[in-house]
DNA sequence: TGCATAGTTGCATCATAGTGCAAGCGTGCA
DNA sequence: TGCACGCTTGCACTATGATGCAACTATGCA
């Protein structure tokens, strides 16, 4: 995607939740790719909150998204002339309350799950799946 | 105000405005001290809706208010560790439809109205103005 | 002291956004 | 080919926000 074509307000718009600026963090902290039950079990959301707000953060212009398998991890877009700044506001934001580093820590157990670098695993904390079950 | 005791996404909600992202643009392009009044002539806006979305912005942290006289200049807050990257990811919105420069180059007319840096004139483009005139 | 003027705000209206629930889609494996 | 599972979405509900209108406050000057 392509915050260019992206209007500004959209953009800030996206970052106007507390839960997607989880998202943007970890993405920014990490420069991983993490599909929804990575995400799932990192911040402790429920499955078809956080698909939501994925999606609206890619609406925005802000992360792109591969398919591979049943799974699809979102990664930070790269290459806009305001996504560096952007990337640099986001990582300035104070982790109140260390949810940042809650977030940060759940995932860096999560992704020990991968096998050749792919989530082979679906979400971990049951209660947070919803569909298919 | 103190962006460290405001909410993040209260912040980037306060700049999901294309509005607000003008008045802001405005002020971190010529770090000025600007009043209703010529903020209303430089943005060619309703007076009642800059004052609202510049309370906003207030409210955000994101700006400061002080007052001389009948007039109330506002200006962007400092010393906060957000405010430098958010400045700059400010300065990095493309100026589509050239709106921003359009906006610098009628402040920069009405700036010459100053007296002793101070305005001393109300709104000039008076479809704008409202309440008393 | 009264009036002109810089700026604010209550009310009504309309539009948009977050969330829970439950159903649905699409892919890969047995 | 059917089922498990990663992910999405339509609907209902509630909350929030932008705006126009008009009334309002506050300040300084004649």
């Amino acid at each position: 995607m392509h915050l260019i074509t992206v209007k500004p307000e959209e953009v800030f718009q996206a970052l106007a939740d507390r839960t997607r600026i989880r998202i943007m963090r970890l993405l920014v902290d990490t420069g991983e790719e993490i599909c929804l039950c990575e995400l799932v079990d990192s911040l402790q959301e429920l499955q078809y909150k956080l698909s939501r707000h994925l999606k609206t953060l890619r609406q925005a212009g802000l992360l792109s998204a591969i398919k591979d398998g049943r799974w699809l991890y979102h990664r930070l877009v790269t290459g806009s002339p305001t996504m560096g700044p952007l990337s640099d506001l986001i990582r300035s934001v104070p982790d109140e309350d260390d949810v940042f580093s809650g977030d940060l820590g759940r995932f860096r157990e999560r992704i020990c799950l991968r096998e050749d670098g792919r989530c082979r695993v679906g979400i971990q904390t049951s209660d947070l799946a919803t569909g298919a079950r």
